[in-house]
DNA sequence: ATAAGTTGATACCTTCGCCGCATCGTCCGG
DNA sequence: CCGGACGATGCGGCGAAGGTATCAACTTAT
């Protein structure tokens, strides 16, 4: 009979890969958690972790497991609370993951009008950047997530919920600050730009290259959050570009310019002065009422457009 | 703590609504039900079952509670049978190497037939020549291979999968493209000969230097992919040597002859009349239960004696 | 080469929780 | 008012899980 304290114990296991170290995660000592694991293997019937005396790793059957692992604790959890929460008269529960920033631009009025249309639904925040929230989604701890694209579309449906205009945020006293007219790519060259991390910050990093192209900033960190990247701003390290809802953050010392085009390419593909794009993100196929009738409140918002 | 046994004696509860015929089903007896229930109850903090001494019913929460506990007893059992199907190999994803050519002759049946014997397995294709297969077989990234001799056997294990004739390739304007008959090696005294690096693509040169062995052919240049040498004889930069399947390549101006004996040596070790062999090679030792399927799917293939 | 240190598995003991039996308290029907 | 039905509770025994001590295999350092 499989027990959820095995599953717990296998989780602990196949994370650190090391039966002393998930043994004290779980204030047990060893040499139970083994004996755990093992008859866990035996009621699946099946090696999950291949272990000698040196080293353990999850199999492939183990990887399997360890994901559908997650998907079975946070089923646990979010059973107990779902409960809790119709015991306390809500009808529904929604796990919302967010970036930092996009809760600057339009966190606060969807929550506002998510409670005014569908009042019984409560709404659990969890702040993550895009691929925690992937995974989160991944491993159903996450109904619904407010991310940056890409994402791997044959895991993930989508659906854009704001647009926004990219603008540069300079440090008050920089030469760009009186500037009297939007920035042009030009206007950067030779200039200490704050840059974007590739892989973490994927989607602002490439939004920066595309309108710098041509030109030649001196870039000079990369960054994978636009709170850092104004904050380094504040601190005189450069320029970045960071979407317009983050003229609301209110850090002292910077003042943010528009850009030609609101920072788009004009002949891109997106729309034209807003190419900074949020997605509302869900798991394929996975889509409860619940989710079903926020999604289609959201459809009825105009949040990227009301300015 | 919540555990698995409670969910389970609440499902029957809930569906009984009688905690007697509840722990018959459960083959237990009534009074460590009736504790199990409470003490699931005060773990969740949740009125679920409402009883007096004469009826047994659901609360709001206790029927959104169940709700989660078929989702939840569904999964304990699925992730057992997915951990199992893995086990067995029955589901699993084939990182499959090839070679430009390989594709031509066989890719396509071999995927037809793995997608209908085994259809849980999921083939990811990568097209690499042979020595970036090994590279990547080594390293992890690649499961199986389909690649030419030789290859390291301490490193790697081996099995032919495709069997298939040499023949010349010729421009259409050439005196060769003329004749016939199936060509000789004399029929290539002093005739411009494309051949291939005795390195990179040392597995098509030593085939065609064995079968030249004798001839004299003027050698032109050494490529090292079966590709690049159909094109410089579409160039008309010479005649070369290569497997019966680049017929199906489809380059204009080039002409296809056969070789006596197709090309290979009649006294050889190989299958006569078909001297060009294609290989799955796979890292020694490492064989999943996936990749064990898909071997012994592969030898019950023909794949090199349709014709 | 050998000794010391790691790390997962095993042996043995103790404890604690679950089950079953017996019984209680309450409500309903006759 | 009494008997029956039903869920709750008290109690004793047993089994499962955890802890300590130790083993076996292997790596690393001197």
């Amino acid at each position: 009979m499989m027990t959820l304290d095995q599953v717990r114990a296998f989780v602990a296991v196949a994370e650190e890969l090391h039966f002393g170290r998930a043994a004290e995660r779980l204030r047990m000592t060893q040499p139970p958690l083994s004996r755990q694991i093992q008859k866990l293997e035996r009621t699946v019937g099946v090696t999950l972790l291949e272990r000698d005396n040196r080293k353990v790793e999850l199999t492939e059957a183990g990887r399997a497991f360890l994901d559908e692992s997650y998907r079975l604790l946070a089923l646990v959890d979010s059973a107990g609370d779902l409960a809790r929460r119709i015991d306390g008269g809500a009808t529904g529960t929604l796990r919302l993951g967010f970036t930092a920033v996009s809760a600057i631009g339009m966190l606060g009025p969807l929550l506002k009008d998510l409670d005014r249309s569908l009042p019984g639904i409560e709404v659990i925040l969890h702040e993550r950047v895009t691929a925690a929230q992937a995974d989160g989604i991944r491993r159903g701890e996450l109904d619904l997530g407010l991310a940056r694209p890409p994402f791997d579309t044959s895991e993930f449906e989508s659906r854009v919920v704001f647009r926004e205009a990219l603008c540069a945020a300079v440090p008050a006293d920089h030469a760009l600050a009186e500037v009297d007219r939007p920035l042009t790519a030009g206007d950067f060259d030779g200039v200490p730009v704050i840059s974007y991390n590739p892989v973490q910050s994927r989607y602002f990093h490439e939004l920066t290259v595309r309108f710098l192209t041509n030109a030649h900033p001196r870039v000079e960190q990369q960054v994978h959050q636009i709170l850092t990247a104004v904050l380094l701003v504040a601190a005189g390290r450069g320029c970045a570009l960071v979407p317009a809802s983050a003229r609301s953050l209110g850090v002292q010392g910077v003042v943010y310019k528009d850009l030609v085009d609101g920072g788009g390419d004009p002949d891109g593909s997106e729309v034209p002065g807003r190419p900074v794009e949020l997605h509302a993100i869900w798991a394929r196929g996975r889509r409860s009422p619940m989710l079903r009738r926020v999604l289609a409140q959201i459809g009825r918002m105009r949040l990227g457009e009301e300015e």
